[in-house]
DNA sequence: TTTATTATTCGACATATATCGAATTATAGA
DNA sequence: TCTATAATTCGATATATGTCGAATAATAAA
């Protein structure tokens, strides 16, 4: 896959209000009531991340799994849970992409 | 329209490898034999960013509205032609997206 | 005014996506 | 083993998207 097609590819897993929702709150660290931990990446089981969006866990499932195959989203099995974290080296590379100055 | 939203569809606009390809020729000013112009905005045709792309014309067209509706792309008629640039200010909102740091 | 160029709109069509509920899998605990 | 919880898979469906070619609009030049 060329690198185009796998940045449009984070794009577009980005390019949904729920999937957005759920990357923003893995990427700003703290819900509310929970405390950042600044040293290792943030971790949210799946269902939690669906707090207040309003749609079926499978849909939630659904938008993980596209979360995951565009690279954006890690995830693993911890006992009855899965984690969830932002890959921190593709904040960067999305970042620069728009900082791009000629 | 909420502002996630709003994201959201800068993001969808972003998500087609066409509309990618011509927004990154927007941005990164020079295109071959083109020389940068470090002032003012880059401004091509719409006809010149299909180059090397291989689509239809009214393909093509439908591509630029959809990156003019999303906020990204600023087009002005000039003549024969309809100049594009890259709003500079939505550079800065999307760059900052990625660099939220808790 | 007629012609050529550039770009857009329109209608059609195939494909992709978001969503749900029901069924299934994975795991922990009684 | 049985039960409860967390998550995923599956099948269905409505909606959105990418694409084209033909027709149309906007402009400049002959």
């Amino acid at each position: 896959m060329s690198n185009n097609k796998r940045i449009a590819d984070m794009f577009k897993a980005l390019s949904n209000v729920h999937r957005l929702a759920v990357f923003h709150r893995l990427m700003t660290c703290c819900s509310p009531g929970t405390k950042c931990s600044p040293d290792e990446a943030v971790r949210f089981n799946v269902g939690e991340l669906g707090d207040g969006l309003d749609i079926a866990p499978s849909t939630l499932s659904h938008h993980m799994k596209e979360l995951n195959r565009a690279g954006l989203v890690c995830m693993e099995r911890r006992g009855k849970h899965v984690e969830c974290w932002v890959d921190p080296e593709v904040l960067n590379e999305l970042g620069q992409f728009f900082s791009h100055t000629g």
